[in-house]
DNA sequence: AACTGCCTTGGTATCGCTATCATGAACCAT
DNA sequence: ATGGTTCATGATAGCGATACCAAGGCAGTT
């Protein structure tokens, strides 16, 4: 037997049932003034009975604001971006906002795809941005015009006039790589692909920052996709000017690393020493707990939906265009050097508590 | 000065703008027969010329699907349930349908209230769920009743005829304990916590099956929560029936573990081996490389997807009901025990490629 | 008594889209 | 010619909510 799909009840089911009119419903729905305690006790009672919920489509068809963002990741599968990602929807939950999450693989014609996505429903009252496309942000500044607020996380597009949240990328890096030099390492090779985007040039920033500080020569080896770093660097291992430390640039060349000087059965730290930008939770427990660079990611994802909130509030309440003023709009977290193993200093092992 | 939001063009526009009727720009949105070459021709243009894009919200009050899935997930920073929302998201985006994604800490009461928003809005034509209640299934059901499938993950609800994605927990559980057995140990203890979730009560029960067939005594040690696992363990590890090894029932538990042995100097697999269920990425590069049963993540997110789209593609075609014909709407995922140093056995370290 | 103001209420139009129906044109077969 | 079948198109009527307006009731003022 085909079971009936029920309708749902409308706002002229609950004003029939309470015996008013459909604008009264709505105003009690609204938390409008102008309704009497009689009639707002009629009116609730009958939402209770029928298992009234207002139907989100239409208030967004009248032009009311969806209370939805758009949140959109490159992979969900990498611990940084989950850990953003995570956050940031509690974060907006708590409001009251619900979160469209996209994920584009990093890839800009998918990240391009997401955003068409979202702008063709309408259905974001906001959107977070880890960016992959920076060379053109034309969709991102036409949902702006149209008073959708953008925040970028993790890195900025230049030109574009959005909230942003970053982290103190170049100072994380320095302090990495003035630690290998404190500790003697003279031939430091600092490693990472997606060298396009400006959280990656500030890391290499600085890297160099550092490096020149102590009269050293800057050895950079970028590679052009994630899958290539263990060939490059292995050359690198064997070639004559074979370093005696890595600079890894996020955690997903740290763990390409890793794998790699496993396998070739290199000895960390006495035969190389390694240090990471980006630190994930089982770092404390590997074959040699890794020092590396601590960025407060949940606190990215938080931060980035709270400035998001509050463009959002600010354009609603129409005090300027874009809800951009300057001041507050742009937020940078600090970054922590945690020193394990890895880098060869004699630094006790700190038990690190979990994230 | 503040900045105008443009209006968005609609279906008037550009029937206007390029001389038809909004019907025959409708029809060429939906792809419909009947459409002039010309005709189609001038209204593709028109859409181009104006960065038309149909207004979802309209759609859906006209009583469109929303082509939207729900998602719920626990914790998203949990690299298991992250892999799974990821690869659940690509898929429905591949098949056009955006993902709303919800969070609930695996509390009941922020679960009862993610199921509420999505209800509310209408905005899911289907749900994806990793349910943290178990006892009641009341708003499932409701959603149900309306006409949204809704296709559990990992674990299922009694009583509620969904759709269901699972993994053979008990087998790999039994291929767990059986392996550690095999080795020699006889006073394995079984530990975690959440005990109310099937996905756990079958890895138990693969637990029990394998301790009963080779005549031992089941020893199960469930916490109340994840925080008080390592006191848990700390005072059996201590007593005088101290056991062997421990067979841990999900990666949060093995993470504890593997805190609280290295706290302690317990050396692993010497002192004490270690099996845990739930395999992650850097498990091949921890101090002690892990000995884990393998669940498919990727493909729990992907084949619930695909069952999701199947019930609602089911249910639009309106073949049935509920879209649930019994066939199909349960699929169980296979296990693999990866077996490396933690568990004890001298098998060579295989090297494991990254998932 | 007439006027002003405030609360309370409901009618109506409308947001952008599509289901339905009606219309007309072209084409074939009677 | 007449009737039927297919194609191509547009007018109209809502979907469920809210903005806006109109209007009645009941104070307090002049």
């Amino acid at each position: 037997m085909p079971q009936k799909k029920k309708k749902d009840p409308t706002i002229a089911d609950v004003a029939r049932e309470s015996g008013v009119g459909s604008m009264t419903v709505s105003r009690v729905l609204n938390g409008g003034k102008y309704v009497s305690a009689d009639a707002e006790k009629r009116v609730l009672s009958a939402i209770q009975k029928l298992g009234y919920h207002p139907n989100e489509a239409a208030r967004i068809l009248r032009g009311q604001a969806p209370r939805t963002i758009g949140l959109i990741v490159p992979n969900l599968a990498d611990p940084f971006y989950s850990a953003c990602a995570h956050a940031a929807q509690q974060m907006a939950l708590k409001h009251g906002y619900a979160t469209l999450l996209l994920t584009c693989e990093a890839d800009v014609d998918a990240e391009d795809r997401a955003l068409a996505l979202l702008r063709s429903r309408n259905a974001a009252t906001g959107v977070l941005i880890f960016p992959s496309r920076l060379d053109s942000a034309q969709q991102l500044e036409e949902m702006q015009a149209k008073g959708v607020p953008v925040v970028t996380l993790d890195r900025t597009i230049p030109g574009l006039h959005a909230g942003e949240v970053m982290v103190e990328n170049a100072e994380g890096a320095q302090k990495a790589v003035d630690h290998l030099i404190l500790h003697g390492h003279r031939n430091i090779v600092c490693i990472g692909y997606d060298s396009q985007f400006n959280s990656i040039a500030q890391r290499i920033e600085g890297y160099r920052k550092a490096i020149a500080d102590a009269g050293l020569k800057p050895q950079i080896l970028l590679a052009h996709d994630e899958a290539e770093v263990p060939r490059m660097v292995l050359k690198r291992l064997r070639s004559a000017e074979a370093p005696s430390a890595l600079f890894s640039l996020n955690n997903v060349t740290t763990a390409h690393l890793l794998h790699l000087l496993q396998r070739e059965n290199i000895r960390v730290p006495e035969q190389i020493a390694l240090v990471g930008f980006d630190d994930f939770d089982l770092a404390a427990l590997l074959a040699v707990p890794l020092t590396a660079v601590r960025q407060p990611a949940a606190e990215i994802g938080r931060s980035g939906t709270r400035l998001l909130l509050n463009l959002i509030h600010a354009r609603s309440a129409g005090t300027n265009g874009n809800g951009l003023n300057g001041a507050g709009s742009r937020i940078v977290l600090p970054t922590e050097l945690v020193i394990r193993r890895s880098c060869g200093c004699q630094a006790p092992p700190k038990i690190t508590a979990r994230q």
